[in-house]
DNA sequence: CTCTCTACCTCACCATGTGATGTAGAGGAT
DNA sequence: ATCCTCTACATCACATGGTGAGGTAGAGAG
C-alpha cells in the first residue's frame, strides 16, 4: 500500500481541522498538520492549494489576502459556518470508516 | 467528501483483514468485509477484483479453482506469510495514519 | 543584480475506486 | 427446451485527486 493513497478523502478534513482552531495562511496550515501528526503527514502544495481552492469555492473557507511583515502576501482562511458543519460530517463520517476498518480487520468473533 | 475516495488504499488491507482468519473466496470476501463493517463498507466488484490480482501477483495472497456445490467455480484465496507481513505492515500504518489524522482534527493544546 | 527564503499556484502523470457490462453454471417456472 | 434468477468471477471507460516538478513574485543579504 502507498501511504500516499490513504490521504484521499482526508485532505479537507485536515484542513477543515486546523482552521477550526483559528485562521491560518496555506504554508501555516501545512505546518500545522505536519506539527500536529508529528510529520507523520506532511501536506503537499499540490493537493493543499487546490483543496484550499476547493473549500473556499464550496464556501467553506473565507479567504483575504493581507501582507506579511516579510515575503510575499498570504491568503488567510478562515472557516465559516459551513465549513464548521462539513468538518463535522466529515469528522463524523471519517470516525464510522475507521471504526469499520478496524473491525474489518480487528478479525473474527469478538470483532 | 466523496466517502468512496476514504477507500482509497485501505482495501488491500480490508482484504488480508478477512483473510486472514481464514480461507475464502471473493464473493464470499465482500460479504464478509460487509458484514464485519455493519454494512458500512459495500465491497464494490470493481475494485476487489483486481486487488484480489494484485495481491496474488505479489504473493501475498495464494489462490486456487475449486467448484462449489451449486454455482459456477469458485477462487478461493489463502493469505500466505507474505501477505501476514503484509497485513502487519499496512495495519500499523493504517493505525498510525489514523491516530495521525485524529491528532490533526482532535485539535490545539491536548491534542 | 543575483541568491535565497517565504508563499502561492499550476500541471502532467499515475494509482485506483465507481458503475456498467459481460460470461457462465445451476435450478425453477412455463 | 427456453427463459429467468442467483451465484461468481472478470474487465473496462471514466472520474477523482494526490505526487512531484516547475513556475511566479516580494524582500533582504552579499
Amino acid at each position: 500500500m502507498d501511504r500516499s493513497q490513504l490521504l484521499k478523502g482526508t485532505t479537507e478534513l485536515l484542513i477543515l481541522g486546523v482552521l477550526k482552531d483559528g485562521e491560518l495562511y496555506g504554508y501555516e496550515i501545512a505546518q500545522r498538520i505536519r506539527d500536529r501528526s508529528g510529520a507523520f503527514i506532511d501536506p503537499g502544495e499540490g493537493w493543499l492549494y487546490p483543496a484550499l481552492h476547493r473549500l473556499e469555492t464550496r464556501g467553506a473557507l473565507q479567504a483575504s489576502w493581507r501582507a506579511g511583515r516579510i515575503g510575499p502576501r498570504r491568503r488567510y482562511y478562515k472557516i465559516t459556518d459551513a465549513g464548521l458543519t462539513a468538518f463535522d460530517a466529515q469528522s463524523a463520517e471519517w470516525a464510522q470508516f475507521a471504526r469499520s476498518v478496524r473491525l474489518v480487520t480487528a478479525g473474527g468473533a469478538d470483532g
